[in-house]
DNA sequence: AGTATCCATATTGTATACTATAAAGCAAGC
DNA sequence: GCTTGCTTTATAGTATACAATATGGATACT
């Protein structure tokens, strides 16, 4: 998992950070050499990253070759299923069971995601917001429930920013509509913050819940914004 | 995770089965060369079947060194939430989700534990249950849950035979109560099979429960059997 | 005598050379 | 002309040699 090795080899972290800002598309096949040389380093550490990357689930392996493993259209479903009940047991155990430590590590993400959402890039962002839930999720003090949702986490990055990296030029209108979903985005994670500070555990569940809906609607709208409106053509007539 | 990559590779196909029949120990420091050797093949597979191993949560580092993950005794009552919360959804998942040939795996898994259900050492008969209980992982068609579900099995199996193995001569009582507990598993996988093949989510998740009931149940006795009851010893008076 | 530092050694990490295998292309036969 | 099998080539898998680092022991100094 992202967090629960906290790197252990740089090279791993290089690929894992290029894979998840799509530096490496989805899909793409990753050559030993090729990598090796532009790493500066040999084969072997190049290959051992490739198979932490692969127990990670950000690598397939497809026969010998190994690929960035694709964003299948047919799990998205299952990746919000996964977020949803995954996001709600660690909010849920966060509320319960998290130290000081915790808390202020949680408060330190929150601040860090606020301060980089004017002005900043996408990817900045959306990594900001990461270990913001990251830290909820050690919060949750449970290695289990950690692992599910980080890894259901990581994936839900990974298709955002697919699918924010597919409109190529975003309109004012998109532009107005990013900066409300901004707010409101700090807005709920404030709550979260709160809910889970006062060991407010079915709380903190209700707030997984709207979190997972403001996030699904986000992409649903991205998805579905074509650039053709119902009234603008009449095709067939 | 163990049925994700059906292997990979031999070596740390190898290595993950002697783990989980406790052939190494739980803290057992695992050394590249030692094992290269004892395996007839030179480091390097070796070390890269360790790294997977890290990723499965079945080794652990320590610094540069590798040891076999312990089981901590304050993570158990985690690993119990967690097989409450996975085994619910992904029985759940699997009477909604399951093909034809999800049900006929399963079946032939169910088959196969009450086959090695007598007259079988608790290794085979473990490992039988954990694979009926895989099938039913993979039939709950989502990669997210079945990886959680999974991890979570294997540390339950591995915790209790680490249990079962620290009582060295079972005797006569305790052979008896095996049998027992064998008998309501079996029923208890029938009716699980059952629920699944009928679609009925609700009753698939009721029994999720009580298979979590069971489990413990027997943990619980096996650790609290002490060779002293109430009545045999008055101390201190 | 106890502690600290340094050196020796054991073990992991990396590089490179070599081997095996899978995929692609070409040729031959059907 | 298409298919099938063989050969070639590229790339993954393995072995081994080498480098770096951490650990333990011994010696010297306080």
């Amino acid at each position: 998992m992202a967090t629960t090795e906290r790197d252990g080899n740089k090279i791993a972290r290089h690929l894992r950070d290029a894979i998840l800002r799509l530096q490496y598309r989805p899909g793409q096949n990753l050559d030993e050499a090729e990598l090796s040389e532009a790493l500066g380093v040999s084969r072997t550490p190049v290959r051992e990253a490739i198979i932490q990357l692969v127990a990670d689930g950000l690598v397939v392996r497809d026969g010998r070759k190994a690929r960035v493993s694709p964003l299948d259209l047919d799990d998205v479903p299952k990746l919000y299923d996964a977020l949803m009940i995954s996001s709600r047991m660690v909010q849920r155990l966060a509320a319960k069971n998290r130290t000081e430590d915790d808390l202020s590590s949680i408060k330190k993400m929150l601040m860090r995601f606020e301060n980089v959402t004017e002005a900043t890039s996408g990817v900045e962002r959306s990594e900001a917001n990461l270990e913001f839930h990251f830290a909820i999720s050690r919060a949750a003090g449970n290695k289990y429930f950690q692992a599910f949702y980080d890894q259901v986490l990581i994936d839900t990055i990974r298709l955002a920013r697919v699918c924010f990296s597919d409109q190529l030029s975003p309109d004012a209108d998109s532009v107005s509509s990013l900066s409300a979903h901004l707010e409101e985005t700090v807005r709920q994670h404030r709550l979260i913050l709160a809910a889970i500070e006062d060991a407010d555990a079915d709380t903190a569940d209700e707030l997984a819940v709207l979190h997972h809906k403001l996030t699904t609607e986000r992409i649903k709208k991205v998805l579905f914004s074509g650039v053709f409106d119902d009234k603008q053509l009449q095709l067939g007539s």
